[in-house]
DNA sequence: GTTCGCGATATCGATTTTGATCATGGAGGC
DNA sequence: GCCTCCATGATCAAAATCGATATCGCGAAC
């Protein structure tokens, strides 16, 4: 699933045009996005919570010399799925 | 950042009343949900991917008894945050 | 206002994540 | 439809997290 399916979803059940349903796609992960950035948390019960933590570890390796390499500070973004997703079977 | 905030982003850019943009904010969710339960990745380029994976530890632990139990087969919906998401500065 | 999901907590150990880098397949802009 | 740019995979090692369970408190959502 990626960006289409999802506006595509949006378009068969309400009444609005595919590229509008982009906008919507776009505004809301761009929205998101910027909330994360910001440091705040995002949660939606039944779905998840997207929360960002500081990364703790700072240690990397470079796949060519195979030599340790430091890793600079950073976040993370961790999701942390609802309890709808947590529930499933494997099908 | 709760539903509330998200679909109040929505309504200020787009000309759609609370209630639906709560409606659209409810469909994307449901839909990437299920999508999700399905075994479905879903990746939105800029923002992250969103991936079911199976969980290969099948030990947990019951805190009060302090004997292991037995983790049945499942999944875990892991989120890989994307390029703009990743090159956040240490606020 | 009411309900119910989610955080926190504690335990233990196997799984996993995390980062750089390069090539390639694919998402998505035009 | 094409082209560009982004995501993925692989590697390695260590630190961190994830599971399960139960319960209370807070707060999201109706």
């Amino acid at each position: 699933m990626i960006k289409i399916d999802i506006a595509n979803a949006l378009m068969q059940t309400l009444p609005v045009s595919k590229a509008t349903a982009l906008q919507v796609v776009d505004l809301l992960t761009d929205r998101m996005k910027n909330a994360l950035l910001d440091g705040e948390r995002i949660e939606i019960r039944g779905f998840g919570v997207f929360e960002p933590r500081p990364r703790k570890r700072g240690l990397g390796r470079n796949i060519k010399t195979g030599q340790s390499v430091e890793i600079p500070k950073g976040k993370s973004i961790r999701f942390k799925a609802g309890k709808d997703l947590r529930d499933i079977e494997v099908k």
